[in-house]
DNA sequence: GTGTATGTATACTGATCTGTATACTTTATG
DNA sequence: CATAAAGTATACAGATCAGTATACATACAC
């Protein structure tokens, strides 16, 4: 029933400006001064809504992950109407993610990078994050009739972790067109021809 | 002449244990205090060797850089005697890269995510890194009689990535020889056949 | 309207951060 | 052997870290 608000919640607001935050600099790197300066709240009702820095962190990256894997359905199905140009729309997203203004990388990529201790509910998140999202690429490798979906799959999502560390690093939005081309070629090997 | 030393200057053993936790916990996250104490050596000592944290870290990370491109290209020339050998043998040191125990993913895309400031001296080293190791992969490609020796290096180098990070998250060493697949495919379509 | 939730403002604690200072000891070299 | 460089040991400074405490203000439900 959510009722739409005008105003974001006290609630909202510190998780957008931490999700900025550590998306820029960092999960290490942001302290929660910063977070509670960005935000407009004290760091009391901060404190009222997470228990610690790691729940915050840990809201943060569950939420981004809904989020993020919304979207990506929402931009491929418009982008495509056979599994095939499905695939291939995922690319296209690629492209105009690295094209954002605040697009610093995956922030799962980058947290994994700074919690490398297998514990770590972080860590946790961002594989599961990885796992659906190659899960949703197998999907659309099934519907497009590819011979062996779950290697396509791996295929794909691999080259799409290429497309976005190298668009990070080259800070050039290009390589999505070229992990598109890739994608082109392995998708017409993997897939039979029918007729 | 460089006369070979039977034990770690100071300077080394700082450097040493500071690029293990550095790869480990990441930059932001390790302490002047804990690369001392795993050095075995003295806070002032550290200071009359390096100005700051940050001189270190450019320290570490060049010195990285270059160990790391003469492994690689060790690694690549022993590992294939044609130039389509050389180019499939980057994806054999990356599986046994991956397979160590002290592997957390590339040094040089973790400090990316923690540092996105363009002014950074970090992010420039790491920069100049995958410049690098994509100009060899070119030069690979170049003797291999590519067609279009650039494009192909572009597409095998995001490919490396790709593997790299996707060994990092998974903790499983096999995204090598999916890459390495891949590379088969690339490297037959963009050299054509002689004969 | 009146109390309770939730919020603000601000100061604080204790730990940890980078970096420095002081006093002593080892080590290499002429 | 004498001396200077380089290292140890340890305490410290000032900033910042995560998290807490106190006192006051606002908003909303009954």
């Amino acid at each position: 029933m959510n009722k739409p608000r005008a105003r974001l919640t006290k609630r909202e607001q510190l998780m957008k400006s931490a999700l900025e935050l550590f998306a820029k600099n960092g999960i290490h790197a942001t302290g929660i001064d910063a977070i509670v300066e960005r935000s407009g709240v004290t760091k009391k009702t901060l404190y009222a809504h997470f228990m610690s820095k790691e729940e915050l962190v840990v809201a943060v990256l569950r939420q981004y992950d809904e989020q993020a894997r919304n979207e990506i359905r929402r931009q491929v199905e418009n982008g495509g109407k056979t599994a095939r140009g499905r695939l291939l729309a995922v690319f296209d997203f690629a492209e105009k993610w690295f094209q954002q203004d605040d697009f610093y990388g995956c922030l799962f990529i980058n947290a994994i990078g700074e919690f490398s201790e297998k514990s770590a509910p972080i860590r946790q998140i961002c594989m599961e994050y990885k796992k659906s999202l190659k899960g949703y690429i197998r999907e659309l490798c099934e519907q497009a009739g590819a011979s062996n979906p779950q290697g396509l799959a791996e295929e794909l999502g691999m080259l799409l972790e290429g497309a976005t560390v190298t668009a990070q690093i080259s800070q050039n939005p290009k390589t999505a067109r070229i992990a598109k081309r890739v994608a082109k070629v392995l998708i017409d090997k993997g897939i039979p021809k029918v007729g």
